[in-house]
DNA sequence: CTTGCGCTCAATGTATACACGAAACATCAG
DNA sequence: CTGATGTTTCGTGTATACATTGAGCGCAAG
């Protein structure tokens, strides 16, 4: 494999775990050497990174980027944008199997969230799965690409979110009700049940991600300017 | 200035302009002869290009993606969940100066669409301000990153339509409506006439765009699988 | 004539040396 | 004591040499 897209993905994997969080400095030489690759492939992975809106190029080396609750309202919003449409285009060019399996797996979703921690696990497999099957049946390059952006953020988000079981079993419903509408091939609900569960799951989130995940204590100022 | 920089920026312009058509080949060692500098800022410039999906990576040479009309009916159904949701957001976060400012100058477009090929420059940068007015009232980062993404390949299907006069100033007509709806603070309007809007310039634009631009005449199979 | 194998070579992938720039620190003048 | 300025140093930016891979092509066997 590639050194290049190894560091990429490891990196990446890293910061999405909050192994390495927000403030930390990559420094290329640094991280060759902890990599076992030269620098090159780690310049690569760190602008790909950036790309993505994971690290930050500063003057002193680059940094993995902090979220904001203001980050946070601005994700969702892009989210539902894209989401909602996705799903809308979802139901008028589905094909029905992928969805009939998630939803008989969804169906199980409660009984998963009670086993604790490997339970959620296969849950938000379950959850994965249903994104990447209404970007397949959305059939647009355009749009998926947009998604896949989000969702890598979405993730991250998601780590830092406390995880009410009754919270996720409400989610696993509504999950429930978009693969209905999509399988009814009902855009309009499967549009609006999109709005509605990405609008609960915000609140949660907000409710449940107390502060920001921040790195340097000093030269906090997220001055929360959306209303 | 970063040598970097300049090939990226060198190369999607030469691509937006047309003057790399689709299919072109471009290998490192080559262009880097061409533009002066050597492999490593042209590498990162193809990788940028490539995440922006101007060129795909292939096994000989990297190459400039074609567009077919499938892919532009798909830009424009990602347009209009972006452009629809950014525009209702600037009606609701306005500031009112750089909207009343493209106001008068979108009344002056007729006028300037009158002037031939120098008018019409002049009028695309109206429409571009306009684009960049609504991503900074729309004060969501995720949101203009996506915006900026298919503005990107708006940019490069323009070329390729040819401009019809009547088209163009019945669009100018719209995008007014969208900045007074915007000045009026009525979201869902703004939102609307955005999406019919789009719809309008999708349906000119299939109907201008009569080819689809690909460099090689054979091995063409668009199927247009998109109803 | 067709098909499969293996060679060749060209283009990318990687490593590393050198150049450049900016931030931090120390030193000195006011 | 404070401010400015020169110096130092660390990290990225660029160039280039070397490694690797895989696509194209020719040759030989069936």
């Amino acid at each position: 494999m590639r050194a290049g897209e190894r560091a990429y993905d490891t990196l990446r994997g890293e910061i999405l775990d909050g192994v390495l969080g927000p403030g930390t400095v990559l420094q290329e030489v640094e991280q060759s050497v902890r990599l076992g690759v030269s620098r090159t492939p780690v310049r690569e992975a760190l602008r790909r990174l950036a790309a993505d809106g994971l690290v930050e190029p500063t003057a002193r080396g680059t940094i993995v980027t902090a979220i904001s609750r203001a980050d946070i309202v601005a994700l969702y919003e892009l989210r539902e944008a894209l989401e909602a449409r996705a799903a809308g285009l979802a139901a008028r060019r589905r094909a029905d199997a992928p969805f009939l399996a998630i939803r008989d797996r969804l169906r199980d979703a409660p009984r998963l969230l009670a086993e604790g921690e490997a339970g959620l696990t296969r849950y938000f497999e379950i959850v994965d799965d249903l994104d990447r099957a209404i970007d397949e049946a959305a059939a647009n390059p355009f749009l998926g690409g947009a998604l896949r952006s989000v969702q890598l953020h979405s993730a991250r988000i998601r780590r830092l979110s406390r995880h009410n079981p009754d919270r996720l079993r409400a989610a696993a419903g509504e999950h429930e009700l978009i693969v209905d509408a999509i399988l009814a091939g009902d855009a309009e609900l499967a549009s609006h049940a999109t709005h509605v569960h990405l609008h609960r799951s915000l609140t949660n989130a907000l409710a449940s991600a107390p502060v920001d995940e921040v790195a340097e204590p000093a030269d906090v100022d997220d001055g929360p300017r959306v209303a």
